[in-house]
DNA sequence: TTTCTGAGTTTGACATTTGAACTCTGCTCT
DNA sequence: AGAGCAGAGTTCAAATGTCAAACTCAGAAA
């Protein structure tokens, strides 16, 4: 951050009501919230799926679940699985969408500090096949979120297609 | 994010163990510890000026300080307060300081999001004077860490210096 | 109609959070 | 030196939240 660093700051010079982060947090509020969201990114919307994956209860989950379609970050969408029966997925809106560079700055922050350094995800652009990150920029200078794309980096040999 | 999204996702493409996301959420896990760092980040250090801007119990903030003290995020520092008695404060590590996109990428999600796109505080590269931003740049796009300057936005006539 | 399955809800034991009261330490005042 | 005070915690009981297992319910399949 660095400002002139000098005398301890008092107070917060933005009062939480003002602050984005502040109102941010309010709505990603918990461990349980950013894993769930973290999962739909992935793509995985149906209970049982995000269930099994990030290990939580099931009453916990619905209850989260219910917060997080009732901040619009995410919905429930009905649709078809093959040609049988209908079932129900979450899956995130626009402003949930918009949370990409929150969770890709942490998965970078996780990865440098926890990691060494090596990331499970690479992020490319889609247009030149360029790798990205995600940083400072000069206002005007990020890429839209939609040329973004991800593909999990080679591990070592993982046997190819496992049943 | 879009890769191609037609068919539902029954599994994450990373584990939780090997995701940086993930990890990172271990030690950022609830809504006290997110306003904490919040506050460090803007030089508020000391436990009662902490405690008085977020509203946060005493006992849980002794807690959470200790675990992020104990995860590497902040230390504990004495001081001396003018010329008067030793101080303690808590001061974000390196690691720590390195959130910063994390929790600015955060802010602007809130501004939009909550705020109609007003912030409270405006991001500068310190050199050029130029507004910034936290996004999707290519690899080595990004502006470092400690070229980043904020200052709180003007808000209406404040009266200045209240008191 | 019965069965199955995904998506919850309920339950009751256990853990954490709250807020108030209490402690401890190191100045500062007399 | 001794009393007082303020910052930085710790301790405690009540309220709240979490967990895992058992139960419910609706829609499709047999």
């Amino acid at each position: 951050m660095s400002n002139s660093e000098n005398s301890p700051v008092r107070e917060s010079p933005v009062p939480m009501s003002e602050c984005g982060a502040a109102l941010a947090i309010e709505q990603i509020p918990d461990r349980w919230t950013w894993l769930i969201i973290r999962e739909m990114f992935y793509g995985v919307g149906r209970f049982a799926d995000i269930q099994a994956d990030i290990s939580i209860p099931k009453s916990v989950l619905s209850g989260r679940l219910a917060q997080i379609v009732e901040n619009g970050l995410a919905k429930k969408e009905a649709y078809r699985d093959g040609s049988s029966r209908t079932r129900h997925a979450y899956a995130l809106t626009q402003k949930g969408r918009e949370l990409a560079p929150v969770l890709l700055a942490l998965m970078q922050w996780g990865d440098r500090h926890m990691k060494n350094g090596e990331s499970a995800l690479e992020l490319t652009d889609k247009r030149s096949g360029n790798p990205v990150k995600i940083g400072i920029v000069p206002k005007g200078g990020a890429l839209p979120l939609r040329w973004l794309s991800y593909a999990p980096t080679q591990k070592k040999s993982d046997g190819t297609s496992g049943d």
